[in-house]
DNA sequence: GATGGTTGGG
């Protein structure tokens, strides 16, 4: 077989009678350009800036760019002109090599070659933000000392170059003064707000360009589009729509694609499949876009068949469908989905790592929260404040305060990280160690908003700091400026209602300015079930009956109330009545994770595979608690059934069946981790406690609403929850 | 020898 240079030296002899051009064009090879080269010395013709221009642009823009070489037949040129420099800097912009295109535009300055009017598109193409923010501001003076200011590509590339390092501002003053504008002009500016996420400057951007008659490509209706969709605003996005059929623009795929997510975005799911279905050729962003429409209209299911009908699916395709079942609440299954990702080698991106850490926080799933993290590290995922937030997040959710201390030490903090550390110490029980976060959140300048102002009520009422709450509610308007919601309200009833102040706290919800809704009520039922207050629970129940008639947790907590205060009668007549209705008790549920697996167990489960040995384990483990003193505490049973059924029942409490699964299965000493759907009842704590001391286990148990620390016998909760 | 575009987040 003939190697390329003895091809092209068999084309030599023919060389000699053909113009230059026609010998750039017929080349094929860097081999064939050395043979053209050496013509083009021989025939003494290299110092045409034209020739030159050939000879260095074929190694820019073949074989994937041999910058290196270029470089080399750069540096013969003895006196290069404007063009060939241009072509080098093109050459490193194309191939993501700002700075040497920079370097590359400052020697050309050093060897007194002049700029022209090509040079800073092609210099500011390659930028990425860093870049644009380094060299930007300098280059926006070279561009004006050399008088290039006025022309409109170089005016295009500039506020391109602004939005991208962020400085928006810069860009729309050079948008505004340019004398010259054409419709890049607008599109690069729309483009700049849409990357900004200021989607209704966009919008508004783009109804000033149709006033002023400017007429639109189809990029931009793509841009506006996009728009439309983050704003949710359908009606201009039918508008542009019907723009887009009246100007006859021929329909493309990133068009049509903008198309089918603006109108997924805004639940017109018929229309969007309707484009979709029509298109001639279909990519994975259209194809995520419908995923994505049908999740966020609550049809994951939906979902998951079109993502199953996917012939490729990249991160983000993975990333929309996980995202989808975190949305209604599927934990379990958007973490099997990201196992399935990982089987197919995706590899996760900092938006992934996001959806699976919010999962893990909500199934109390440390390890693959771990795992994940360090993930994060070997792979250089981008730590950007969602995924240090998410991390904290986790962290804290999931029990473990030190570690989620320590990534709030480490990074760059927000609002937001600020908020769910204080979030994660209140609801882990370390109450005064939540305000002093907030005392330095404000030294550090942070501005609280609502969310912060429910972390700090929440804080003070799972550590009973009645006053201290007191004095922070008043002073939200104050010193925050922020107006108490609803849900701070229900804060302060909580707060009063669990210290026992029930009467406060009931004035508490006659006096709000906003209509109490039932979590308010939830609040105050609550605190009557603590203080054993059957009256007040009658009157909270009923509020909270009317707004919602179907909330069954309340018919139970009321069965629990009259339980605990012996009124029997009242007990009797509720359960009839729950009878009738069919108000059926929510099972309770809880989940261990062991061994990366998230274990779910409901109450009296026998479905688990382990399932015999777990309950000889639960025997085995209360007749040994027997002996350190434990009874059962049926004074929240209320079920009509006699006193043995009654142990049984409480004794197959999901919690139980979790914790005895993770004795079985951990070794001694590993600290056994439990998430609960419910609140946790008064058996099941004596119970965890107990087993902390006897077996020598840290037992960590999430409830609805805070985590008990079982440690040496005791709760971190002081039995106060 | 030139510039702009579509999908997923706490």
């Amino acid at each position: 077989m003939m190697s390329m240079a003895s091809q092209a030296a068999t084309h030599l002899p023919s060389l000699e009678n053909l113009p230059v051009t026609t010998l750039f064009e017929n080349c094929k090879s860097v081999d064939q350009l050395r043979q053209i080269h050496a013509h083009t010395i021989k025939k003494g013709i290299m110092s045409s800036p034209l020739v030159q221009n050939k000879i260095v642009a074929f190694p820019c823009e073949h074989e994937g760019g041999n910058m290196l070489y270029a470089r080399r037949l750069f540096d013969e040129i003895p006196e290069p002109s404007v063009f060939v420099c241009n072509t080098m800097i093109e050459g490193y912009s194309r191939l993501n090599r700002p700075k040497d295109g920079v370097s590359m535009y400052l020697e050309m300055l050093r060897r007194n070659v002049k700029p022209n009017d090509y040079t800073f598109p092609f210099l500011f193409k390659g930028f990425k933000r860093d870049t644009a923010l380094a060299y930007g501001q300098e280059l926006h003076g070279h561009v004006v000392k050399y008088g290039f200011d006025s022309n409109v590509f170089v005016q295009n590339a500039l506020v391109n170059m602004y939005s991208l390092s962020g400085m928006i501002d810069m860009a729309s003053g050079v948008f505004d003064m340019s004398c010259e504008r054409d419709v890049v002009t607008w599109n690069v500016m729309i483009s700049g707000y849409n990357r900004i996420k200021h989607f209704d400057e966009s919008r508004k951007l783009f109804k000033a360009m149709m006033e002023k008659g400017v007429f639109p490509t189809s990029v931009t209706f793509a841009l506006v589009l996009s728009a439309c969709s983050k704003l949710k605003d359908l009606d201009t996005g039918k508008q542009v729509h019907r723009y887009i059929k009246e100007c006859k623009i021929q329909p493309n795929l990133v068009l049509e694609n903008a198309l089918i997510a603006m109108y997924a975005a805004c639940g017109e799911m018929t229309v969007s499949l309707d484009i979709f279905e029509n298109m001639k050729t279909s990519d994975v962003i259209s194809w995520t876009s419908i995923i994505t429409g049908f999740a966020n209209s609550g049809q994951v299911d939906l979902a998951r068949k079109y993502f199953d009908r996917m012939s490729e699916r990249d991160y983000v395709s993975w990333t929309a469908m996980i995202d989808g079942y975190l949305r209604v609440n599927r934990f379990k299954e958007a973490l099997e989905l990201f196992r399935k990702m990982q089987t197919s080698k995706i590899k996760p991106d900092e938006f992934t790592v996001v959806s699976i850490l919010t999962a893990c926080a909500h199934l109390g799933a440390l390890e693959l929260g771990e795992w994940i993290n360090t993930y994060i590290d070997r792979h250089k995922i981008k730590k950007d404040s969602f995924v240090g937030n998410a991390l904290v997040d986790m962290y804290f959710k999931c029990g473990n305060v030190e570690k989620g201390l320590q990534i709030f030490n480490e990074m760059q903090r927000d609002k937001f990280t600020w908020t769910a550390v204080i979030v994660g110490l209140a609801i882990n029980g370390y109450g005064e160690e939540a305000l002093d976060m907030f005392s330095q959140m404000l030294e550090a300048s942070i501005m609280p908003d609502e969310i912060t102002c429910v972390g700090v009520l929440c804080a003070c009422t799972h550590t009973g700091m009645v006053d201290k709450g007191r004095r922070f509610f008043a002073s939200m308007i104050n010193q925050h400026g922020i107006q108490p919601n609803v849900a701070h309200y229900g804060c302060m009833v909580d707060l009063l209602g669990r210290a026992g102040h029930l009467q406060e706290a009931y004035e508490v919800i006659q006096n709000m300015p906003v209509k109490p809704n039932s979590v308010v009520w939830g609040a105050l039922l609550g605190a009557c079930r603590i203080h054993k207050d059957a009256e007040m629970a009658e009157l909270a129940a009923k509020n909270i009956l009317e707004l919602e008639p179907g909330n069954s947790a309340v018919y139970v907590l009321l069965c629990n109330i009259y339980a605990t205060c012996n009124k029997l009668e009242s007990l009797r007549e509720l359960r009839e009545m729950m009878l009738k209705r069919g108000i059926k008790k929510i099972p309770g549920c809880s989940l261990i994770e062991m061994n990366g697996m998230v274990h779910e167990f409901v109450a009296g489960d026998q479905s688990h595979p382990q399932s015999k040995e777990i309950y000889l384990k639960l025997e085995k483990i209360t007749s040994n608690l027997k002996f350190a003193g434990y009874t059962p505490d049926m004074s929240e049973v209320f079920l009509d059934v006699g006193e043995e059924d009654k142990e049984s029942s409480v004794y197959r409490h999901s919690e139980k069946l979790a914790i005895a699964f993770g004795l079985l299965s951990s070794k001694p000493g590993v600290t056994i981790r439990i998430v609960k759907n419910l609140r946790m009842c008064v058996d099941c704590h004596r119970m965890a406690k107990l087993v902390s001391k006897v077996y020598s286990r840290e037992v960590i148990v999430r409830d609805r609403t805070r985590f008990h620390h079982f440690r040496h016998g005791s709760c971190s909760c002081k039995d106060y929850w």
